[in-house]
DNA sequence: ATAGTTTATTTGGGTTACCAAATTTTTTAA
DNA sequence: TTAAAAAATTTGGTAACCCAAATAAACTAT
């Protein structure tokens, strides 16, 4: 007996979780092999076997669809991976674009409850390094909203939970400015001339302009 | 393409390096598929695959032995699984008896440095909940003299390095007096008539009877 | 030395997860 | 509506790991 083939099946199940999650559109045989980077006949297969264990449903339209059971493993994953990554950043001190193949070994461990406990171990973070929700033990994600930093109410907590625009050039300038997603920081102004927005963060006075400023997407803790 | 190939690979060898560790005696295909829970047919057929990697040797007698290159492998793993052991306990606050399980499954992650980082994170620790030596990143084991509580000197940080006898009882008591392996600890007084040993850990006095103490294997820092 | 036991080896299978190539079905577009 | 393109499916493989049962070889103890 292989105890690795839950390795496989999860990724399946995640890459479909994926897939339905971003483009609105039906996932079919083809765009499910060609994410996972298999065979179409591969992955006929395995999904004609999640589909016995009911994980997935094959519409009458051949639409492949994660049932809520399969929907479930696959957050389950999904959380695994992310906690691992903020682990790996916050702990390990690695850069956020370096954990992706790490992170993609870990979420496969089983444990009843070793991400539990890492979870409390890193402060229960609600967000992983590329700014991504965490989904909750049950596979739930909390909607959040966020709002650009342009928007949120002045001397209240505020976590930077995403970015708006990802270009290199925002993220080497939040990078050199000492920003990063997952910061907790505070408006202690907006200036009224150019809505430039003046934060706290570690005790440390920031200026933002309001280009940079509504790029961050914060909620209020 | 599957990418668990070396997890399976990298039990043969680790279990054949505590086999020839610890029995002193040869060890041969019968042995090997026992400590595996293998059938022989099929730890013959690895076996031969690890020979022709010149990861094992197969000699006249057919004893099975690790060569140089299989033996840094199988310390490599064994290094892994002593971290990850420290960074259960130490961290995320697991019983030194409930790690081996997943140490098990976090061993194998591949990566080039996970574990350099780990190791540095957790401090350098020189061995891991249950009293083993940690091998370095090259496979090699530091042979640290450890002696006897008793015959330590005074005044000097030590640390408890191994149990001489580590029967449950021991166990209980050393865990009621709050001591563990890995724990700094220093003499500060030997009694002359019953040879009993006071020694200061965080600041607290402890008193063991020399039964207790001769069984704490401590090595000086 | 030889019967009995233990160990090693061979043989024939099994499962999972993969592939390429051929074929069928479905969709699309002229 | 029908030919071409795309997608789905079938077919016949492979490799890694595993097994049970049969056989061969090597010890062992009388």
């Amino acid at each position: 007996m292989q105890h690795f083939a839950h390795h496989s099946e999860e990724n399946y199940l995640k890459t479909l979780y994926k897939l339905e999650d971003k483009q609105k559109t039906k996932v079919n045989n083809i765009a499910l092999s060609k994410a996972l980077d298999l065979n179409p006949a591969t992955v006929l297969e395995m999904v004609r076997k999640l589909n016995t264990k009911r994980m997935v449903e094959i519409l009458p339209d051949k639409t492949i669809r994660l049932t809520d059971k399969g929907k479930k493993k696959a957050l389950i994953v999904i959380r695994k991976h992310r906690i691992w990554e903020v682990f790996l950043v916050d702990k390990l001190n690695y850069k956020w674009n370096e954990v992706h193949n790490l992170a993609e070994q870990l979420e496969h461990i089983e444990s009843d409850d070793l991400e539990k406990r890492l979870e409390a171990f890193l402060g229960f973070p609600s967000v992983d390094p590329h700014g991504d929700l965490i989904p909750d033990k049950d596979g739930k994600i909390k909607k959040i909203k966020t709002q650009p930093l342009t928007e949120a109410p002045l001397k209240k907590k505020l976590t930077i939970m995403a970015l708006g625009d990802s270009s290199d050039e925002f993220l080497k300038y939040l990078n050199k400015v000492g920003l990063t997603i997952g910061d907790t920081i505070e408006i202690s102004d907006i200036e009224d001339f150019d809505k430039s927005v003046t934060l706290i963060y570690k005790k440390k006075s920031i200026v933002l302009s309001n280009a940079a400023a509504s790029n961050l997407l914060v909620n209020i803790l």
